[in-house]
DNA sequence: TCAAGATGATAATTCGTATTATCATCTTGA
DNA sequence: TCAAGATGATAATACGAATTATCATCTTGA
C-alpha cells in the first residue's frame, strides 16, 4: 500500500463507483485512511495529536499517515471540523437601518472599526443580517424566518432598539450584546455604553468653574437611553435653577438668554450649527456671549468654524468591547455583561466664563 | 402533540438523556421534528418543499411543521448545509485588507453601499470573512482553516487580487465575483470592472480637441488591471509623440514642460495635490500653464482648492452589479459574467486650451 | 374481494471530522 | 502457564441537514 496509490483510478473514483466529474473532489481525512491502510478515525487522531486522553499512536503509523497527509496537501474542512464542535464563529452584526449609508459622515463607521478588529483577532467571521425584512421603514429582527439565529450571537447597533426585540432575545437566550446602554428588558441587558451621565456632569462641572451658574439643557432627555443619560447626568451636576427646554427653537433660545441663562448643553451636539445661526443672526458671540456645550460628538457635518466644546464618545472601543463581552457569553465565561465607557472630554472652543454683568442677581 | 411541549422537560434532554448544560443548543431539525411529532426527514422535506421530484406532504402536518418552525424560530445550521451542500442566500465578502479602516475617507465604502443595497434587495446575509488569517500584512483567502466555502459565493474586493488565489478560486469551482477587471486566471474571470481605458480614451480625446498636442502620462501603467487599462486606454488615443513618466518627481515633470507638454494625466488621481504644489513652487498656473486631468476620482482626501478634471468610478453600481452578477452565477443563470462600466466624465477646472505659443513646432 | 395504484411518512445514508467505547493482540509477572 | 495489564487500532456514533429507497395504509376499479 503506496502512496501513489493516491494516482489509482479507484481514487477517482467515489465510493460508489460513479466517477468523480471534471472538478476534483477535495482530499478527505477517508482518502489519507485508505493511502495510508488505516482508518479514518485513526487520522483524526494523529491529526489532533491527543497525547492526553490515554490515545496511543504507534510512532510507524504515525509516520506513515503524516507522509500521506505531507504528498497530498490535505487540509481539514474547517466547516465540517465547526459542525462538530458546535461552534460557528459567527458573530451577527445587527442594525436597524443599513449599515453602509450613503451619506457622507458615517454613523456606524466607528464602531465597525472596533468589531472588525476584535473578529479578526478572535478569527470570527461577520454576519451582517441585511437579510432582515424592512417593515415601517427599519429592519425587523423577529420577522418571519428571522435568520438571526445564523449567528453564534449578535451584536446589537443603533440609537434606540425596540425593548420588545431586546426582551424577546433575552427570552429565547440569544447571545447578544448591545452597543449603547440599554435598560433592563425582562432581564439584565448585556451591553457596552458611553458613560453619558458622567461626561455630562462633568461638562456641568467644567461650566460651574468657568462661573457659570444659569443653565440650560435642550434636548428631550427621553427616548434613547444616551439622551435619558445625559439629562440624568446634567441635572445631577446642575443647580437647581437649571432650565430645561424640549427642543430647540429661536423663540425659546430668546426667552432663555432674557432670563440671564449663559451656557446652554446640546443633548444634540448636530444642533450646535443651529444654535451658532441663532447666535450669528441675534448678533450674539459664541462663546462671549453665549456658551455652547456639546453632549457628545457631531455625528453628522457640522460647520468647520465652530469646535464645540463636549466629549468623544469611544466608538471604536466600544465595537471592540462589546465583541469581548459577547465572545464571554458564547464561552460561558465570566464577564462584566455590562459596561460604561468614560469619554474624553474635549475643550474645544466654545466654553468661556460668561460676561459679567449678565448675570442676574 | 402541542407546541407547548417546548417547555416540557424532556425537551430540555438530550437524545440520551443528558441534561442541557449551561450552553444554549440551537434548535434543530430534530426539536422540529419532536415538536410536531414526524421524523427530522419530514421536517427537512417540508423545509424545502420539493413538490417536484414526487415527494408528498399532508397539508395538515405540513402546517404543523411551519407551526413548530415559526414558534421556534428555527432556522437551518449554514455549516450543516453548506457540508451538505446547499446554499444559505449568504454572500462571501472578501478584502485583503480591514473592510472598516480607521481612515477617515474610505475606499471600500461606496462599493460595501452596493453590495448592501442589493444584498439587501435580495434578502441575503453578507459575511465579512475577517476571520481570514493575516500573513505579512495582508489576509489570506486559503489558509489553514479558510472559512470562505460558508458563503454561497464571495465578492472580491481590492485594487490588486493575487492571481494565484483568482485561480485556485476557478478549480476549486467557487463562485465569485471580483469588483475591478481581472485578467484570466486559469479561466475566465468573473468582474465588474469600471471602463477606465474608455474613460482615459475619451479625456485624451478632450484634451485633443483642446488644442493640446504634447501629452505625457503619469504613472506605472502596470501591477493592478485597473492601472494598465489607463495605460492603454491613454495610448490607443493620444498620438505618437505621447510621453510617458513612470513615477511622480519635480526633475521629470520640469524635463516635461520644458519638452513643451501641455497636458499631464495622472494614473493616481490622488497625485493631483502634488502636481499642484509643484506648479506653484515653479509659479506655473493650472490650467493656464499646465493641464492636469486625473485617470479617476481620488480616493483619499485631496485639496479643496482644486476641482480636478478626470472621471468618476461607478463605485457603488459596481458593487451592486456585482452582486447582480453572483446571484446570476448561483442560480445558474445567464448572465454577462464580465461587465465594464462607464465612468462619468468631469469636468473640473484644470483642463483648458494650451496657452498659444508655447507648443514647439 | 383482491390486486394495483395513490398517498404519506420514515429509515437509512450522505457530507467530513471528532471522540468514546471496544476489541484484539502482545507483554509481563508470578 | 495463565491472568492481568499494556498497547494500538478500529467500530460506532455524534454533529445538523438533505435525499433516496422503502414501507405502511388507504382508495379504487373490475
Amino acid at each position: 500500500m503506496t502512496i501513489d496509490r493516491l494516482a489509482d483510478t479507484d481514487y477517482q473514483l467515489t465510493e460508489k463507483g460513479t466517477p468523480v466529474s471534471g472538478t476534483r473532489r477535495r482530499v478527505t481525512q477517508r482518502d489519507i485512511a485508505r493511502l495510508s491502510g488505516v482508518s479514518q478515525a485513526t487520522v483524526s487522531l494523529v491529526l489532533n495529536n491527543r497525547l492526553d486522553a490515554g490515545v496511543r499512536i504507534a510512532p510507524e503509523t504515525r509516520e506513515r499517515v503524516l507522509r500521506a497527509i505531507r504528498e497530498t496537501g490535505y487540509v481539514a474542512d474547517p466547516l465540517a471540523r465547526r459542525l462538530a464542535d458546535r461552534n460557528n464563529r459567527i458573530i451577527g452584526v445587527f442594525t436597524y437601518e443599513p449599515v453602509f449609508p450613503s451619506g457622507t459622515r458615517d454613523f456606524y463607521h466607528p464602531f465597525l472599526v472596533g468589531i472588525e478588529e476584535n473578529a479578526e483577532r478572535r478569527s470570527c467571521d461577520l454576519l451582517l443580517l441585511t437579510s432582515a425584512p424592512v417593515q415601517d421603514g427599519r429592519r425587523r429582527i423577529f420577522a418571519e424566518g428571522s435568520r438571526i439565529r445564523l449567528a453564534d450571537g449578535c451584536v446589537l447597533l443603533g440609537r434606540d432598539i425596540d425593548r420588545d426585540d431586546l426582551a424577546r432575545l433575552i427570552e429565547e437566550d440569544i447571545p447578544f450584546v448591545s452597543v449603547g446602554r440599554r435598560d433592563d428588558a425582562g432581564g439584565p441587558v448585556p451591553y457596552v455604553g458611553a458613560d453619558y451621565a458622567a461626561a455630562s456632569a462633568a461638562m456641568v462641572g467644567r461650566a460651574l468653574d468657568a462661573g457659570h451658574r444659569e443653565l440650560a439643557y435642550i434636548g428631550r432627555g427621553e427616548g434613547p437611553e444616551s439622551y435619558a443619560d445625559r439629562l440624568r447626568g446634567f441635572t445631577s451636576a446642575a443647580p437647581g435653577t437649571a432650565r430645561r427646554l424640549p427642543a430647540l427653537d429661536a423663540a425659546s433660545l430668546d426667552r432663555l438668554t432674557a432670563e440671564g441663562v449663559t451656557a446652554v448643553f446640546l443633548e444634540e451636539p448636530a444642533d450646535v450649527p443651529a444654535v451658532s445661526a441663532w447666535a450669528a443672526e441675534r448678533g450674539l458671540r459664541i462663546p462671549a456671549d453665549l456658551s455652547v456645550v456639546a453632549l457628545g460628538d457631531p455625528t453628522r457635518p457640522v460647520s468647520i468654524d465652530l469646535d464645540a466644546t463636549g466629549f468623544t464618545i469611544p466608538r471604536r472601543d466600544m465595537g471592540l468591547q462589546a465583541v469581548e463581552v459577547l465572545d464571554a457569553l458564547l464561552e460561558g465565561a465570566e464577564t462584566q455583561a455590562q459596561r460604561l465607557l468614560p469619554c474624553e472630554l474635549h475643550d474645544g472652543t466654545t466654553l468661556a466664563p460668561p460676561a459679567t454683568g449678565r448675570n442676574p442677581s
